[in-house]
DNA sequence: CTAGGGTTAG
């Protein structure tokens, strides 16, 4: 769990040294000088005066930020004080050492100040800060009295080390020894149901402690409550998240900005944009901070509202809110997403100071734009300027790679991860390096890179194995891949239609039938497509079953023309996508109401001749859709650009940037 | 002595 981060060999301070000592209490405050003048011996008073000195020398050098110092003045019998202690123990969180972190609680063991409760506390947040959680754990275990502070410090450990399961047991234990709960304790015990891997069985959990709160008179409490509504947040349930929000009864910008990230996270960005504006223009009593802002600007990313985004960008640069880092990154995202590659070129070029976070989002924004080698060479140009790269710059880098077909050039910058970056492979990374193989038609070394990784395979590695198999129309491994996936996600129906799919491109209609029924039987529903556009700052929404749309039938008379012109052309429909068993010419006009050739008729009809159409869809975009879409791009001279799922298609005469690799 | 919402990837 815990690597040394240096060669040193370190002493641990507690096993496997069994310090059993205790051999005083709390020295109270140092002698002061008046007290030293009744000291009949010289000798003892000068060791009084000693002490004193060394007591404000040691805190002094602490405070300074020398601590190598401090250290070597530590000797046996030097009776320090609380205070003393408690400073030296700050100053090693502070530094990171742990080589200073160990002599500190070592010193205290001696001494026996490692079980005084205060201190205690102190040594667990140091040991939470230094990422060390068995030592914390230690130290916990070891107190004879423990209060509520030292409760609520281990309980924080565990939640921040994502320990959800241990911390919900500490919490269990202070309530049936009794120990009463105050709201520290209840902050932590909520955020501990979302930090553990067993999410659905921690949902009851998290609903548990919601009454606990409510029988303790907390339900007024903002700082509770805004906690649990991001709790509900976090495991995806709007309702009760906005039911915790509506009633409480007194709000501030942290509740608004917690309600707005759940609408924006959990696929209703339109909710957060109309909960802003409430917020701005209606209620206008708080003022967003650069927290509301981040999560505002995703909601416009994830709808793909590009206007609406230059608004809410405006809105930023008012407010002054543009140069705090997580708000240019989300801006950068935001336009890179909405097809605006240039524009978030450009807001990375005039930034003052950038973190690794600008960088990745550069190299990504590249790389959702099917520009490979381009990500690549930024991610050189950061190694270059001595920015250290993290997880995250790989999953990037490795996208990028993914979505250019750069399978060599991704293989290598995998290896490099380990070998050059020190960086271990997550399966996230893993999934990447599926996925650069895979799309390549590498599916053997694909599913030997599966069969060699270090830990368990999770869905996201055989979803891409199985995505692959899909561009490929590779039935064998296709079955290998949704068989583990069957087993680890069952209820995910994305996995059934894929393999579905892969059967019809195969034309092995029995298979298609049994995958169907597997999906029926289940009670399983697959995702509906839903394509957005923006006309004029307003966002419509297409599916393929709704006619609310009062132009519907111009649009869908706008298609059928351009069906029946590339029919001319040797197009062929590729009704094998249509799952449904029904004839022929029926196929044809499902295929023909798929929401995203809806959106872009409806984007002919109402846009002008020089603007692109900008078009998000919620799922992967469809080959019929891609056929059309680029038939359409030639036949109006128009510019079209697509999002879907995991990248971006611009459309242009005729020809797609993805260049058929999707 | 401790506390709530946040940037990038999939």
């Amino acid at each position: 769990m815990w690597v040394l981060h240096s060669p040193q060999i370190i002493q641990p301070p507690i096993s496997p040294l069994q310090f059993n000592h205790r051999t005083a209490s709390i020295t109270a405050k140092p002698p002061s000088t008046t007290f030293i003048c009744c000291f009949s011996t010289t000798s003892a008073a000068k060791s009084a005066v000693e002490t004193t000195n060394k007591n404000s020398v040691i805190q002094l050098l602490c405070k300074k930020g020398n601590l190598k110092q401090a250290l070597q003045l530590l000797s046996p019998e030097s009776n320090l004080t609380q205070q003393t202690y408690e400073l030296l123990i700050l100053s090693c969180s502070l530094h990171k050492s742990f080589p200073d972190a160990f002599a500190v609680h070592r010193y205290l063991i001696a001494n026996g100040f490692d079980e005084d409760p205060f201190l205690a506390t102190k040594l667990i947040d140091m040991y939470t800060e230094l990422e060390c959680i068995e030592y914390a754990r230690q130290v916990f275990d070891k107190i004879p009295r423990r209060t509520i502070y030292t409760w609520n410090a281990i309980l924080r450990a565990l939640t921040l080390a994502g320990y959800g399961v241990e911390a919900l047991s500490i919490y269990r234990e202070m309530n049936r020894i009794g120990m009463p709960c105050d709201r520290f304790t209840h902050t932590y015990a909520l955020k501990a149901c979302v930090v553990s891997e067993s999410m659905t069985s921690l949902l009851k959990k998290g609903k548990e402690i919601h009454g606990q709160i409510l029988r303790h008179g907390y339900e007024t409490h903002v700082h509770i409550m805004t906690t649990l509504l991001d709790v509900y947040a976090k495991f995806g349930n709007v309702v009760h998240a906005s039911y915790v929000f509506y009633a409480m009864a007194d709000k501030n910008v942290v509740s608004w900005s917690a309600m707005i990230a759940c609408y924006a996270k959990n696929e209703r960005p339109l909710e957060a944009l109309n909960l802003f504006h409430e917020m701005v223009y209606e209620i206008s009593e708080f003022a967003p901070n650069s927290v509301t802002m981040v999560n505002v600007v995703q909601a416009c990313a994830a709808l793909g509202a590009l206007e609406q985004g230059r608004v809410i960008h405006c809105y930023i640069l008012r407010r002054n809110l543009n140069s705090i880092l997580p708000v240019t990154s989300a801006l950068m995202t935001m336009y890179a997403r909405c097809g605006k590659l240039e524009i978030a070129q450009k807001i990375f070029d005039q930034m003052d100071n950038r973190d690794v976070v600008s960088w990745n989002t550069l190299i990504s924004s590249y790389g959702i734009h099917g520009f490979g080698m381009k990500a690549v060479s930024i991610f050189k140009e950061m190694l270059n300027r001595g920015v250290k790269p993290t997880a995250i710059s790989f999953v990037s880098v490795l996208g990028a790679c993914s979505h250019a077909g750069l399978a060599d050039v991704g293989k290598r910058l995998f290896n490099s991860m380990v070998e050059q970056h020190g960086i271990s492979p997550s399966v996230e990374h893993y999934a990447c390096l599926v996925d650069i193989l895979g799309r390549a038609n590498r599916l053997k070394e694909a599913a030997k890179v599966i069969q060699d990784m270090k830990m368990k395979p999770g869905p996201q590695v055989w979803g891409s194995l199985l995505g692959s198999c899909k561009i490929h129309c590779n039935v064998e491994f296709a079955e290998r891949a949704s068989a583990q996936l069957f087993k680890l996600e069952p209820t995910n129906a994305g996995n059934y239609v894929l393999l579905a799919d892969i059967y019809a491109e195969a034309r092995m209609w029995d298979e298609v039938k049994r995958v169907k029924q597997l999906l029926d039987t289940q009670g399983l529903e697959k995702v509906s497509g839903r394509s957005w556009i923006e006309v004029r700052r307003k966002i419509y929404s297409f599916t393929s079953v709704d006619e609310l749309n009062p132009q519907i039938e111009l649009i869908r008379a706008l298609l059928a023309e351009f069906s029946g012109e590339m029919k001319q052309q040797g197009y062929i429909p590729q009704t094998q996508l249509v799952l449904y068993d029904l004839e022929e010419k029926e196929k044809e006009r499902i295929l023909l109401g798929h929401s995203e050739k809806l959106a872009v008729g409806f984007g002919l009809i109402n846009t002008s001749k020089g603007e692109t159409i900008r078009i998000t869809k919620n799922l992967r975009l469809c080959q019929d859709c891609h056929t059309m879409t680029k038939f359409i791009s030639r036949f109006t001279g128009r510019e079209i650009m697509v999002r879907d799922i995991n990248r971006i298609h611009h459309f242009h005469d005729g020809v797609c940037s993805c260049g058929d690799y999707p």
